[in-house]
DNA sequence: CCAGACGTTGTT
DNA sequence: GTCTGG
DNA sequence: CCAGACGTTGTT
DNA sequence: GTCTGG
């Protein structure tokens, strides 16, 4: 699954790759948790992309406690078109989550040891999202929220966790916004095509299997709270 | 019909 | 053990 | 995901 | 809002 991740690249170098103006400046983050908010693009009115910061738990509409987002920080992208909390967003508000790399943990007889995942040169790239408006009845003000999908490990990576987030490299971002979502079968080609396991990730070389060395400063054990 | 959920993850 | 909050 | 809480009463 | 379970 995917519940920590990071995004240490430079605002600009995100606006550069993925086409799309950014703040001038926010902080490095080495450790976003559920119910941050995190660094995502979107569809603007226009339809051109829009950037914005996002709880990372999403609140569906018709929510009456936005505690509920706590619960949907992940969706699965094999049911995602179904499920009722997931459903409407998927349909209409997709987004990207921008990071360049994520935690998982392995479960060991000693405890829990956190993994560190990215990509070989250390680019940022997109996670594949959902977002929602909820509008808080008791003062009127609304939250953006989010999730983040996931999918199920490629090969290599299953010995560290079975499921990881959906990472969007290449052209599959613009794919992941503009995909129809009524059309089954481009949403199997998307799915597919955004599936780390056709990708670069490469989980077995030493960015991965030694999170002690080379790592951001967070990792083993994780630091507590942003840098 | 109403009431209550609406989600994911794990499995050395 | 399980839930909540970050 | 992890860390931390997990409960009630009261009205000196 | 919409679906599931009773």
């Amino acid at each position: 699954m995917c519940g920590r991740f990071t995004l240490r690249t430079p605002p600009r170098q995100l606006a550069e790759q993925f086409a799309c103006e950014l703040p001038e400046d926010f902080p490095v983050r080495f450790n976003i948790a559920p119910t941050q908010p995190v660094a995502a693009i979107r569809a603007g009115a226009g339809g051109q992309c829009e950037f914005t910061f996002l709880r990372w738990g999403l609140i569906p509409a018709w929510a009456d406690d936005p505690r509920i987002g706590a619960r949907m920080i992940n969706a699965r992208a094999e049911t995602v078109a179904e499920k009722r909390a997931f459903r409407a967003a998927f349909q209409h508000r997709r987004c990207l989550i921008l990071a360049d790399g994520y935690y998982e943990w392995k479960k060991t007889p000693h405890g829990k040891q956190p993994y560190f995942i990215r990509l070989p040169q250390d680019q940022p790239f997109a996670l594949a999202g959902l977002w929602e408006t909820w509008r808080d009845p008791q003062n009127n003000e609304t939250v953006g929220s989010c999730t983040i999908l996931t999918t199920e490990a490629p090969e290599e990576m299953r010995a560290i966790h079975p499921r990881v987030p959906v990472v969007l490299l290449d052209d599959a971002p613009a794919r992941w916004m503009t995909m129809d979502p009524q059309d089954k079968l481009e949403r199997q080609q998307v799915l597919q095509a955004v599936n780390p396991r056709w990708l670069c990730l490469d989980p077995v070389d030493p960015w991965v299997n030694n999170p002690q060395n080379e790592g951001p400063r967070c990792i083993s054990p994780l630091a507590s709270g942003d840098a």
